[in-house]
RNA sequence: GGUUGUGUAGCUCAAUUGGAUAGAGCAUCUGACUACGAAUCAGAAGGUUUAAGGUUCGACUCCUUACACGACCA
């Protein structure tokens, strides 16, 4: 459709020079689609030729529409409407468009010009607590974007950072050691990432305890928050471990260890995957190391304290500190270090940041250092900034014990599909473990979309009762209409109706078939825009029109009922390229679509 | 206090980047399954786009000010 689009450019382009005698540069024929209760496909705006040509916008509409007609073939007709002049494809056209989406294949590459080699962080948990409710729309966001990526022909690596060192982290081993006895997730029957939340948990009670008693025993808050004996306590393991202590180590391995299991559980279970894990244990000192760099090359500072700074204020931002007095690190240590190892392994043209907007500042530092720094790799840092999931009674609070849990929530939509289908499923012949794998598929394919339609940067509300909803704009709507082309689509070979009939004998195009002709020609835009704006919600958006367009032409043509064979035909293989659009749309989505439901 | 993001129908979200009478879904109401899958389709109702100015042929979109909510920096 985009090639119909630039012939269409050029010969209005064509129309003006020759009706009116000006040039116009073709970026300003921009052409919109034509809105329903119009006749015609696209429109052009000529409000913005008034001042060259002289002439009043319906004038200018009706010189090119009679242009038009009579001298390109693509145009059958035109309308002007005040200073919109709305074109009609002739529907030969279209079916040229069909022609040409027929014979691309399912995941042939949109070209964009754009980045060729990428990489993606996404998902980048913490590994004292399980996965939750943000953690989810952070996946499935990189995930997509990663696919999406990838659908532009770019080389696409999917990379996890796990920030697997630090305070909290000691907070969940210290706790294990002193109230753990030994448990494990096998004698516990718990998975790994929840024990060690547990433990995590704990820790906050017992050192809430000990602060109230300070308090209670004339301490200053802020005094009794620091002076905690397991804040000490903790600290202590801290620095332990920098030091390299065997049993703090050993530790610390041992319940990673069983965090990475209940992750990779997780991660399975949601359908994402990583081509290269990082983490900040591993990356702190090289860290370091660019700040001793940046200290050399005096674009870093030191205070007295002996703490290195660096100053952003020409940047419009702050100082900042990148290493403590004591000479441990800080979050945005390791994140130079990480940095600088990345394009080490990957030498990206883009590299992109899955990260909440509440770290907008840190994002803006990091970048702004990485420059200072001169790094080369630093312009090519994308962080996609995506906004906080509330709920309907507010915020997430892990203090107040409204987090949602990922694995628990998963569990839920799963099982709410199985209900749905069980009520309405057609799904004769399946066994048992198909069904399930149905129930996942349907399960997820609601909660993926729900939190992958909303534009990311924006703050979104998660309700638990839309999210496992089956009707209209949702997941298993889209996934329902796919079901069904796969019917029509076996109905078909039944009946030995070929897909790839010749459809050059038809002249004449059903309303609702153009639309769906034309809705389809909308894919590659659909990548690009996507890629572009690094947004999952497009693509969601045009699969959600494709699914409506196909129904609305279902219902209005009767596809097996139709008289003249080479029609009959060519809704059959209408029928598979809008099956084919809807499983591609919603494979960049991470949503796998069903033969039936 | 400083920086920054958001504000659209009762609710959740769109609006092709400055274009026509601001569109979908949910919820509400009405209609459609005896030849294809009703998890569907057709229709009704629902709006001072937070407010006030400004820019221009034309503003949800851009500029200014205010208000509300959020995030970050101290």
């Amino acid at each position: 459709m985009q090639q119909l689009q630039q012939t269409l450019k050029a010969a209005l382009g064509a129309a003006i020079k020759n009706v009116f005698d000006v040039e116009v540069a073709s970026p300003q024929l921009a052409l919109q689609p034509t809105r329903k209760e119009f006749a015609g496909q696209f429109t052009l705006v000529t409000f913005p030729f008034t001042k060259a040509i002289g002439k009043g916008p319906e004038q200018i509409g009706q010189g090119i529409g009679d242009w038009l007609v009579a001298n390109e073939p693509l145009v059958s007709g035109y309308n002007v409407v005040k200073g919109f002049l709305n074109l009609e494809i002739a529907d030969a056209a279209w079916l040229d468009v069909f022609e040409q989406l027929r014979q691309t294949p399912a995941g042939a590459p949109v070209e964009t010009g754009g980045p060729q080699n990428v990489v993606v962080e996404y998902s980048s948990p913490n590994t004292n607590k399980p996965l939750h409710l943000g953690h989810l729309r952070n996946n499935f966001l990189g995930y997509s974007v990663a696919e999406i990526l990838q659908a532009t022909g770019a080389t696409v690596t999917k990379a996890n950072l796990v920030n697997d060192r630090g305070i909290h982290i000691c907070k969940s081993m210290l706790a294990y050691q002193q109230y753990g006895n030994g448990e494990t997730p096998q004698s516990a029957g718990i998975k790994g990432d929840h024990l060690a939340g547990k433990y995590y948990v704990l820790f906050e009670k017992h050192y809430r305890e000990q602060v109230k008693q300070l308090e209670a025993e004339g301490v200053a808050a802020e005094v009794a928050k620091r002076q905690a004996p397991m804040m000490l306590e903790a600290q202590d393991m801290l620095r332990a471990w920098e030091a390299g202590d065997e049993e703090v180590v050993a530790l610390w391995k041992q319940m990673n260890g069983w965090v990475y299991e209940g992750f990779d559980a997780t991660y399975q279970n949601i359908g994402v995957d990583f081509d290269k894990y990082y983490y900040e244990s591993g990356t702190y000192l090289l860290g370091k190391e660019r700040v001793e760099e940046g200290l050399q090359k005096g674009v870093f500072f030191k205070k007295d304290d002996g703490s290195v700074w660096v100053d952003l204020k020409e940047e419009g931002l702050d100082e900042k500190l990148l290493l403590r007095a004591d000479g441990t690190s800080v979050y945005i240590t390791q994140d130079l270090g990480t940095a600088e190892l990345k394009f080490q392994d990957f030498h990206y043209d883009l590299s992109v940041y899955v990260i909440a907007d509440e770290q907008n500042y840190h994002m803006q530092v990091l970048k702004a250092v990485l420059k200072k720094l001169g790094k080369p790799y630093a312009d090519a840092i994308y962080h996609l900034s995506y906004g906080m999931v509330d709920l309907p009674s507010g915020k997430m609070k892990s203090r107040e014990g409204t987090v949602v849990d990922a694995d628990e929530l998963v569990r839920e939509v799963v099982e709410a599909a199985k209900e749905a289908t069980l009520k309405k499923g057609k799904t004769e012949g399946l066994n048992e473990e198909e069904l399930a794998q149905l129930y996942h598929t349907l399960g997820l394919g609601a909660l993926k979309y729900y939190l992958l339609k909303v534009d990311p940067k924006k703050r979104m509300l998660f309700n638990p009762e839309e999210s496992v909803q089956l009707e209209g704009d949702t997941g298993p709507f889209i996934q329902y209409s796919h079901a069904r082309i796969a019917a029509i689509l076996r109905k078909a070979g039944e009946m030995s109706i070929p897909t790839n009939a010749n459809t050059s004998s038809i002249t004449t195009l059903p309303a609702s078939a153009r639309e769906m002709v034309q809705e389809l020609g909308r894919y590659q835009s659909v990548v690009q825009e996507a890629a572009r704006t690094f947004s999952p919600a497009v693509v969601g958006q045009f699969a959600y029109d494709i699914a409506r367009a196909y129904n609305r032409f279902y219902t209005e043509v009767k596809i097996f009922t139709e008289p003249n064979e080479t029609y009959r035909a060519f809704y059959v293989a209408l029928s598979a390229e809008a099956g084919k659009a809807i499983k591609a749309s919603m494979g960049l989505l991470g949503i796998q679509v069903p033969e039936r439901m």
